[in-house]
RNA sequence: GCCGGAGUAGCUCAGUGGUAGAGCAGUUGAUUCGUAAUCAUCAGGUCGGGAGUUCAAAUCUCCCCUCCGGCUCCA
């Protein structure tokens, strides 16, 4: 046993023996938090033997994976519990995932509501009986026997996909599954679940298989850690933009007008308009030209791009004397159109063509969600024309931008680089140097990225650009894609220094994405209650008594001349009331008008913490809002 | 699109086959008030839409629309 090293990390450890298992040698203080291990990085239970040789590791059951081997035995445990009370149900996979586990079956009735209690109460007497989780390893073909005596038909199909010679079985109580492991040793570790929600989810995944009932559920070390993931749902459920949306008037969709497509009341709108004013103000400093195309084009125009072969099926289309136009679901062609409007050099190049556009994308009709997923929305959208020479420039450029964005608006992103999908047109070669030009500008930054195989646009590969929110959720908001093809649909030329012809290339990138969608997270991040640069109403006037309305005129006139958005309550309510509605409004400001601010000249803001700034002469609150405005003062 | 759940007043919700309800919001009136809800008054509904069963449907059945949670897809 002499090759065998404990990762004791300070802990006193057991002497290896011949014949001890894993479980053996964990540290007294940690025989309680201990519940897997890893030989040499690879994961393993604790009733296995300790090897001949290897680092052993242990895992902690309140460690990411500690808390993953949980889950996923939880899962076994939900499987238990749901087959012991629905024998005619099937199961088929049942995985550890982010902040739960879920488990597929194939029942013929599906599950209710009020199952999920009665499924939850068997678990906690299976959980109680502290059954053990005991692995057997045979060969694939006694495995296979076993399944089919159950008639475990999913289970036969997955081992047929297995390679190996042997497999792994994991038994608790009276249930065993197919199963790599590792597993808790014993059903009564699990001291904290809940399960969550019912789902249809496919077999596998694909849409042409039969759809099985999904039981999603979560397990943590403990009943605090488990209430905390609660509370976090809850959470997300108060800032819900759909919910804020409507409480603080910004928009609605209407069943009238149609599923998916948003319509802006004012308060919405003015938040849009000062996010997009800033976005044109940035592009034209960054050298880019702001462009306008039409909604609808004709057909002719959408096959010659592409669009109509590959995305045929998510585009309107309209006929109007006898032609047929495509609404359009991106903004690249006319941006190629204006590009063709005439002959161009290299020294022209790079063009940016910058469009708010609004798109339309007939999006299934299971899919949408609110401004988060529509099917109308407006992209802050640019098409980079340039030579090959300016590629990766250009993408470095657009990093830039991008970081930029993040900043002003506060959230940290991560990148992901997509590689070419299936259903996609243009050579390998052309796929091969756009790949790699993105890659180059990612090294080139020193960026940390991700790669996502088979993950780009239908015409080139892309940068993805995730940022993250208050409450720790990830939003897909810019993306940088590289297209070779276009261009050459387009028959897009320039005139180079030799006076040659030559094919340029070009970029599709979005910063914020949709607008839409931004706002949505926007909506979520800041719980509805916005920063001053940005909220629809920086600050409200309310007087306390009638006489104070005529100060309290000037205050508003005076503010609003001065570029605040700015509004007056000077109804004849008690302050309570006025103080309690712009709360729930969610107004930054609020600003008493009482005797002595008449008599001083003064306003007196409140925040929406409840705390008051000391009174101030109006000027001095005028650069006060300016100075906390930062990018957004256009006043 | 698929699976499950839901749709009752502007909002949040109660109402399981027998006369549609509450709170908030709204109206009108009184109150002139210093930091999260003053009091009273009146009004408000094709019970998502259509068809069917029944003496009788918000309630039962079928079709459609929309929303919610997922799957697949995606900005």
């Amino acid at each position: 046993m002499a090759h065998v090293k404990i990762q004791n990390r300070g802990y006193q450890t057991p002497e290896p023996k011949a014949g001890m298992l894993i479980g053996d040698v964990v540290p007294v203080e940690l025989k309680k938090s201990v519940i897997a291990a890893t030989v040499d990085g690879r994961p393993i239970d604790l009733s296995e033997k300790v090897p001949e040789r290897g680092e052993i590791a242990f895992i902690t059951i309140d460690s990411p994976e500690g808390i993953e081997i949980l889950r996923h035995s939880t899962s076994h445990i939900m499987a238990e519990a749901v087959q012991s009370m629905f024998p005619d149900v099937k199961v088929t996979i049942g995985p550890a995932i982010e902040n739960g586990f879920y488990y597929d079956f194939d029942t013929p009735r599906p599950f209710e509501p009020e199952d999920l209690e009665k499924i939850e109460k068997r678990m906690g007497e299976i959980i109680k009986q502290n059954h053990p989780f005991v692995k057997k390893i045979l060969p694939i073909q006694e495995a296979v026997e076993y399944f089919k005596g159950k008639g475990e038909t999913y289970k036969i199909e997955l081992l047929s996909g297995i390679q190996d010679e042997t497999v792994s079985l994991y038994t608790q109580g009276s249930f065993t599954d197919l199963c790599r492991g590792p597993h808790i040793s014993s059903s009564g570790l699990i001291k904290a679940f809940k399960l969550t929600s019912i789902a249809g989810a496919y077999w596998r995944g694909d849409e042409k298989n039969k759809m099985l009932q999904r039981v999603y559920g979560t397990a943590f070390p403990d009943k605090e850690s488990l209430q905390q993931h609660l509370t976090l749902l809850e959470e997300a459920k108060r800032r819900d933009h759909r919910k804020l949306g409507r409480e603080l008037d910004l928009f609605q969709f209407n069943d009238d007008a149609g599923a998916g497509l948003p319509i802006y009341h004012p308060k919405g709108t003015m938040l849009r308009m000062i996010i997009e004013d800033f976005m044109k103000a940035e592009h034209l400093r960054r050298g880019y030209d702001i462009v306008m195309g039409p909604v609808i084009l004709k057909q002719e125009l959408w096959e010659r791009s592409g669009h109509f072969d590959n995305y045929r099926e998510n585009m309107y289309f309209t006929e109007v004397e006898g032609q047929r136009y495509g609404i359009k679901p991106m903004n690249c062609l006319a941006h190629m159109l204006i590009y063709k409007s005439r002959l161009r050099s290299y020294r022209d190049l790079p063009l940016r063509y910058f469009e708010l556009g609004t798109v339309h994308r007939h999006e299934k009709s299971g899919v949408l969600h609110g401004l988060l997923r529509a099917r109308a929305f407006t992209q802050d959208d640019a098409h980079i024309i340039c030579t090959p020479e300016q590629l990766i420039d250009e993408i470095v450029g657009v990093m830039d931008f991008v970081a930029y964005t993040m900043e002003v608006f506060g959230f940290p992103y991560s990148m992901e680089l997509s590689t070419r999908p299936e259903k996609s047109i243009g050579s390998d070669e052309d796929w091969e140097r756009a790949t790699e030009a993105l890659k180059f500008a990612l090294e080139r930054q020193k960026q940390e990225y991700a790669v996502n195989e088979g993950d780009g646009a239908f015409y080139g590969p892309k940068i993805d650009f995730k940022l993250r929110d208050a409450i720790g959720r990830q939003w897909q908001c810019a993306t940088i894609q590289c297209d070779f093809t276009l261009p050459e649909r387009f028959d897009l030329t320039y005139i180079d220094s030799t006076g040659e012809k030559k094919r340029p290339v070009m970029l599709h990138r979005v910063i914020l994405g949709s607008m839409d969608r931004f706002l949505g997270i926007l909506i979520e991040h800041y719980a509805g209650a916005f920063p001053v640069g940005f909220a629809p109403f920086q600050a409200v006037v309310l007087t306390i008594t009638d006489d104070h309305i005529p100060f309290g005129q000037d205050v508003l006139e005076r503010l609003g001349s001065a570029g605040l958005r700015v509004r007056a309550d000077f109804r004849n309510e008690k302050l309570g009331l006025k103080v309690r509605e712009a709360q729930v409004e969610k107004i930054p400001y609020t600003l008493i008008i009482g005797k002595s601010e008449v008599t001083e000249g003064t306003v007196t803001p409140r925040m929406l913490n409840g705390k008051n700034l000391d009174p101030m002469k109006m000027d001095e609150f005028i650069e006060h809002i300016k100075n906390e405005s930062s990018v957004f003062w256009r006043g």
